[in-house]
DNA sequence: CTAATAATTGACTAAAACAGTAGGTTATTA
DNA sequence: TAATAACCTACTGTTTTAGTCAATTATTAG
């Protein structure tokens, strides 16, 4: 298990595909990936690369051509961000021996059995987190911001959060 | 947080060396970076500079000269596997606007409280963990190989151990 | 006192991973 | 048929990883 920016990225991507397949009228619209590097921040082709893992993983399903793009290939609920992350960032091996239990003179290293312990109590957490818990929860927050309309309300356009910044300084 | 094998090093070097700062007669005889590097098969020169920041976060005391080495600074059960992981690999920032919530035209990015929540989590997590309970437990391990004796236990020599891969082969 | 020990420091290096760029191809559809 | 958007490959600069090398400093055993 590795934990760096590629598998944040990732379930980034995830959480903004999810949040923004609109469903209408029982069809599931496809979101394209420049759409979610204008609004993620992320570069296009980073965002190829990752949603290419992600397809081979079955997490998402790819749509070709003019309106076309990416849809979340299985229910939210079951969909872990321990499933995205190892998706995108393949896990290195912990034990020196790579499972040999052959390390030095006194058999199997020390590392392996705590880090094989260590991994599964993390990797059980993060199993735990769902994309359906992601959405709600942002959901909520975005929800919050509107009723509270405290700052800023993720409507807002440009120009009203300039205007806001003017009346608040 | 981030969770590589910088991380992993530092942990298993910390064990190492708690498994074996004996105590005797009321002192503790501080174990050499030389005799962990041999153990757990990492160079000498990066274990230097992972205690070199592990000694500067206090988590372990150096003696210098003939007899030296390092020793734990405080109690086991005082130490966390996330306080040696932090100490070693500084913590990055995972929301691209460095908490300044004026990401895009949309005002906080999204990551930003998802990250948060999500780090706080595995902290939490790490942080539960011990180095007297990782301490326990190898102890418990290297008492059930004893014991059981089967394939390795830890004080078998590489002779024996050539010689039971001959016999079991 | 002296030589051995072991931490401490700093500069440097090869390899890998990270994040992104560039340029193309293929499939689809408006 | 032209625009779209996935798909693919190769390349690039930067950072991190893991390590080497060499020198310095503090301590202690003899």
């Amino acid at each position: 298990m590795r934990l760096t920016t590629k598998g944040r990225f990732a379930v980034t991507a995830m959480l903004d595909l999810a949040l923004n397949e609109a469903k209408k009228a029982g069809e599931i619209r496809p979101v394209t990936l420049a759409a979610i590097s204008e609004r993620q921040a992320i570069s296009l082709s980073y965002l190829e690369q990752l949603f290419s893992r992600l397809r081979r993983q079955g997490l998402v399903a790819s749509v070709r051509g003019p309106g076309g793009g990416y849809r979340v290939a299985k229910a939210h609920s079951e969909i872990s961000v321990s499933h995205i992350i190892s998706a995108v960032d393949e896990l290195i091996d912990a034990t020196q021996c790579g499972g040999q239990e052959n390390c030095h003179d006194t058999g199997r290293c020390m590392t392996h059995d705590l880090w094989a312990t260590l991994n599964n109590k993390i990797l059980d957490y993060l199993s735990g987190v769902t994309l359906a818990e992601l959405v709600a929860s942002q959901q909520q927050n975005e929800a919050d911001l509107q009723s509270s309309k405290i700052y800023f309300s993720p409507r807002k356009t440009a120009v009203e959060i300039d205007t806001l910044a003017v009346l608040l300084a």
